[in-house]
DNA sequence: AAAAAACGGTAACGCAAGTTACGAAAAGCG
DNA sequence: CGCTTTTCGTAACTTGCGTTACCGTTTTTT
């Protein structure tokens, strides 16, 4: 298959050669569908079609917020995978929208395969299963680091664990803040005046200080005082 | 062992006879472990000691967040597990803490036996992984929707959704809250005055009606109003 | 059955964060 | 370069929720 390229990249098949990838794309039955743009590869709610990797194109991970407003989760480029938690639950349903902002070529991985007994029981195949499961444990993990964020009751708290986060990243006290102020304070889901005032607050009681997107942290244990 | 018939209820164990079940936990070398109420299972950031399931007893999951905060992020039941999620990721730690909310009983399994290559590559133990699979996404998806509920402004929005859950899952718009008070509020992580504030408000504008844990929703479209 | 503990509603008060609006600096663009 | 657009800080005002404290009711314990 021409894409075999690209599927090796994608995180699901890490450590599998091409040819055991050729022996298990045989067995899988596949089927490449392509998309133009604009069109949805899969819709939120409908009946589930398996695994996706994105083969060729652009495209964008979409939910409907409360107030019926699109918002993108995650953007797809080659190699990228979508709905792997949705083919092992109960609700065999998208959890979430998938737009073609390019035209795509999308291939679908039946998960009953996937997780089904092989035949031959080969190695290939329970690489893949570990990779599965590591993913997937790996995504959840995220989500957990997501709600921590969530639970946290004050605004001071959020932006001390981000600048924590960002400075073990960075490994120096001075940064650049990888996002802009309206992203950070989506990020930690609170307006951006708010998210303002309060670092404003925390220059001037001299906890860090700032200008645009360069930061620096002055006093580092109190930063992490704050966060406990 | 005993507890046999309550392992069989595990969902890791789905599909799986008894006598697969001896077999296969004669491999594992389990050790029941038992806990008073209101004692830790387990704790947050200590050493991993296995995927743990529960086989007597109720326990909450929870998380502590900056303020010292304790937000319950699950119930437990029998059969029910949990550290599946740690079990696959690098850090080994336990991610949340486990507080037994009765007198409880508790098994172990250790991970590396469980997704290891078993010699026999015998059907349970693939059926096994399988189900492992299934648990950890649901999981995934479990904090999906948590995370949707945190993310929520208001708190009246977190209300009514928690109540079109719960009467979708029950299906007659009267029933009884499955938690109490102290419970729910830490579930939308809210405090519980201001809970029982909002929930007579919604009363007071006729939107539903409540005794202790039963209530009554009596106007539906406005609740799902509410959380558009 | 009495005592103790847990549960749940209520009210007053304070404060953190949302809202809105405006202006200045920076960045993009013809 | 000069114009437009985006980004960000700032301030006044509003509001929703937390906090605390109290009390009646229900449940549990002895």
């Amino acid at each position: 298959m021409k894409y075999m390229q690209v599927l090796q990249t994608c995180p699901l098949f890490k450590g599998t050669t091409v040819a055991d990838l050729e022996k298990m794309t045989a067995c899988f039955n596949l089927t490449v569908k392509k998309y133009q743009k604009n069109e949805f590869i899969t819709l939120e709610g409908h009946k589930f079609d398996g695994i996706g990797v994105l083969l060729t194109g652009k495209a964008a991970v979409t939910k409907e917020n409360a107030a019926g407003r699109r918002i993108i989760m995650e953007m797809l480029e080659p190699g990228d995978m979508f709905g792997e938690m949705a083919a092992f639950s109960a609700n065999k349903v998208w959890p979430a929208s998938v737009l073609a902002q390019e035209p795509c070529a999308v291939v679908f991985l039946p998960p009953d395969k996937l997780a089904g007994n092989c035949e031959k029981k080969c190695i290939p195949h329970q690489t893949m299963i570990a990779n599965m499961l590591s993913l997937i444990s790996g995504r959840a993990l995220m989500l957990t680091r997501k709600v921590e964020y969530l639970a946290m009751k004050s605004l001071r708290a959020r932006i001390s664990t981000f600048l924590l986060e960002e400075y073990k990243r960075q490994g120096t006290l001075t940064f650049m803040l990888p996002m802009k102020r309206n992203e950070i304070a989506d990020f930690l889901n609170v307006s951006r005046p708010s998210l303002s005032r309060e670092m404003c607050r925390m220059r001037d009681e001299g906890i860090i200080d700032f200008h645009r997107s360069s930061i620096r942290i002055k006093n580092l244990p109190r930063l992490k005082e704050i966060t406990e």
